[in-house]
RNA sequence: GCCCGUGUAGUUCAGUCGGUAGAACAUCCCGUUGGUAAUGGGAAGGUCGCCGGUUCAAUUCCGGCCGCGGGCUCCA
């Protein structure tokens, strides 16, 4: 049979050759540094024998799909280390991940952190030993047995998931004296494995099920070379310095007060200022893309709340109720059924549809306690929420235009990269298939029409209807998910909405909610990453500030700042202190300002004005006029700066 | 909700092997009128997260609760 090398040779070999025999045929030198293959794309073991023909690529240790066996290698290691450590260790599972991998373990003493250079260490041990390491298989009787007498009993409950799968053999990986039952792939030898590092340590429920018990779990990563590992740890610290729960109050934007209710938030002034930007430009695209606006109450009878189905589903996550008299009201953690109650209050057309109504809605959802996480969840916070609610044959246009504001809206904010998720039918749903299929058909469409890459998510609908998600690329490579489009109906049925068609019969319509920005709350933390603080000029809260470089030049100063002010630009002329011009450009630097005016005497003279960017660039003087016409021009394009 | 960690001035952190605490920055006051990233001096500021227990004495030890952080689960 014959394989496909990556410069489009074919390589005859015999069905059954292992991969790294492969390797030697091709070159020592290569067969020395073999770790593994890939046969289209798929990953195999050195020791793995080639059944299928295809596209062939050895990975020596160099390569990027190297990390993920270097990684899988590095988690046996390290649960080595551990059962070398300490008593009474059972393991559970240790998979290669993203950006590191992990072990899950079930031992008694409890992990942490001061734990870490003792493992490590122990680590580094078993490297140095260089143990060679050796696929071995077993049939089900045989690991079964084995793994009864280690009292591996997570490892068995493996094994007979995978007979009960039907398989016969399972495979085992054997360094020195540790064994674990793992399909796969490792590397050679241990000493192959160089750089790595423990990261955190962290409870997982065995299997991800909440009712099973807690295991210990030790996230750490590895790689080839050492600078990939110290770029790696860069780039952790790069993330940390932009978090948006540190900057936030640093640039006086917002705060959280716990002791006051957890997940709330308290918008400062300048926050606020950012938070209108972004509304007013949102409201801008969506009145020019048809749709309407509607405002809501906050609060809503419990017989609302029934009908619609969400004391039935949804009440955890809802903040109990409050009374009057007999009445219990409900906070509303959505709008939904608020738009609807729109709807009913007349009867409907088919000519009044599409219907697009949309709401910078705040709503509040009582998120369990260990979920919550600065403004990317929090308790309370303001969907930028729409429902459209169309005929069947309006459908596929309605999400396209979903979509293509969505890309609008997004690209001004400079995320021009995403990943795009549809979200299929679940096992438990309601809604006739129909109409499920038509739906899905038409988010499917409008996808491909839009010429985007996609992923299915098979099964990862809503009960009520199908979804297409969006996640945004930011600044640092990290996806962000924020633009919903989901269809319902449930709510549709709930509410018994209809419309009159054009052949006098009462229809249903479709009903699609949709959030672009997803929660204002979490657009504007992910903003704050995005931009690690220095927000473009047309979202900063101030946009200039003018410095004095004496107390001689206030008066100047305010002058310059009310001419600018006059011009809707947000300006701050800091005249209420004597501090000397290098502070006063510290503090403006500090705070991000995106452009600091300098004047003095001889800017004074001239009615000038001095430009100094937040980059540290300074500009020069030139005349206030121009100056304005230049912050203006940024303002209006949207620049950066 | 669960596991682990953690909680000292507005902020970042030190400290007390049980005798009620300290620095830097920020704040306020005084002096300096300074030309592109921190002027000098002084003052004020903390029931050491909350509740309970042990003790002559608790910020420190023990227990419970709350919050925060890293994860898991959840996000109809």
């Amino acid at each position: 049979m014959k394989l496909t090398l990556p410069d489009g040779d074919k390589l005859e070999i015999e069905e059954g050759t292992r991969v790294i025999d492969i390797a030697y045929d091709i070159g020592e030198g290569l067969g020395n540094a073999t770790v593994g293959a890939t046969l289209d794309g798929e990953l195999l073991d050195l020791r793995d024998e080639v059944v299928d023909e295809g596209d062939f690529e050895i990975i020596t240790i160099d390569s990027p799909r190297a990390n993920e066996i270097i990684r899988h290698t590095a988690s046996h290691v390290m649960a080595q280390a551990v059962k070398r450590l300490y008593e009474d260790v059972k393991l559970a599972i240790g998979p290669a991940i993203d950006d590191g991998f992990y072990y899950d373990f079930d031992l008694p003493k409890s992990l942490s952190e001061e734990n870490f250079a003792e493992i490590k260490s122990k680590m580094e041990d078993i490297v140095e030993e260089g143990y060679e390491i050796e696929r071995l298989t077993m049939d089900a009787e045989e690991a079964e047995e084995y793994l009864s007498d280690k009292n591996e009993k997570y490892k068995l409950e493996l094994l007979n998931e995978f007979v009960s799968e039907g398989e016969k053999e399972v495979s085992f990986y054997r360094q020195d004296g540790f064994t674990d039952l793992c399909e796969g792939p490792h590397l050679r030898d241990t000493s192959q494995l160089k750089h790595f590092e423990l990261l955190d340590v962290a409870g997982a429920y065995w299997r991800g099920d909440e009712n099973n018990v807690m295991l210990q779990r030790i996230y750490a990563t590895a790689f080839a070379k050492e600078k990939n590992l110290k770029e790696y740890v860069q780039r952790k610290e790069e993330a940390k310095e932009r978090d948006h729960r540190k900057l936030g109050p640093e640039l006086d934007l917002f705060t959280f007060h716990p002791e006051l209710g957890p997940g709330l938030v308290y918008w400062h002034p300048k926050g606020t200022e950012v938070l209108h930007q972004i509304k007013e430009f949102w409201r801008a695209k969506h009145r020019k893309a048809g749709y309407e606006f509607v405002s809501t109450p906050h609060i809503g009878k419990s017989d609302l709340w029934e009908k619609s189905g969400h004391l039935d589903y949804f009440r955890e996550d809802m903040f109990p109720p409050m009374r009057e008299s007999n009445q219990e009201y409900f906070l509303k953690p959505m709008n939904c059924p608020f738009h609807i109650q729109i709807y009913q209050s007349r009867t409907r057309s088919y000519r009044d549809l599409p219907l697009r109504w949309a709401e910078l809605g705040t709503v509040y959802r009582h998120e369990r306690s260990g979920v919550l996480h600065g403004l990317l969840r929090a308790r309370g916070f303001t969907q930028d929420d729409a429902h459209v609610i169309t005929t069947p044959d309006q459908v596929k246009e309605e999400v396209t235009g979903v979509l293509n504001l969505t890309f609008d809206i997004m690209s001004a904010f400079g995320f021009n990269d995403y990943k795009v998720a549809l979200s299929t039918k679940p096992e438990k749903a309601v809604g006739d298939a129909k109409r499920w299929e038509e739906a899905t058909e038409a988010l499917r469409e409008s996808i491909m029409d839009l010429g985007l890459d996609y992923e299915v998510e098979k099964g990862e609908g809503a009960f009520y209807g199908p979804k297409i998600d969006v996640h945004l690329e930011d600044a640092l490579g990290r996806f962000w998910q924020t633009t919903t489009v989901q269809f319902d109906f449930n709510l549709p049925e709930r509410f018994d909405m209809t419309y009159m068609g054009s052949d006098g019969r009462e229809h249903r319509p479709y009903m699609i909610h949709r959030a672009l920005m997803g929660t204002l709350e979490r657009f504007f933390g992910l903003l704050v990453e995005h931009y690690k603080g220095a927000f473009p000029v047309w979202l900063s809260p101030v946009q200039v500030a003018v410095l004095p470089v004496t107390e001689d030049n206030n008066e100047y100063a305010e002058k310059v700042a009310e001419k600018i002010r006059n011009e809707g630009i947000r300006v701050d002329a800091r005249t209420g202190t004597d501090e000397n011009l290098s502070r006063e450009i510290h503090e403006a630097q500090l705070e991000k300002i995106p452009y600091m005016l300098v004047v003095g005497d001889k800017e004074e003279e001239t009615g000038e004005v001095s430009l100094r960017l937040r980059t540290e660039e300074d500009l020069g003087p030139r005349p206030l006029e121009e100056f304005i016409e230049f912050a203006t021009e940024k303002i209006e394009e949207k620049a950066r700066l």
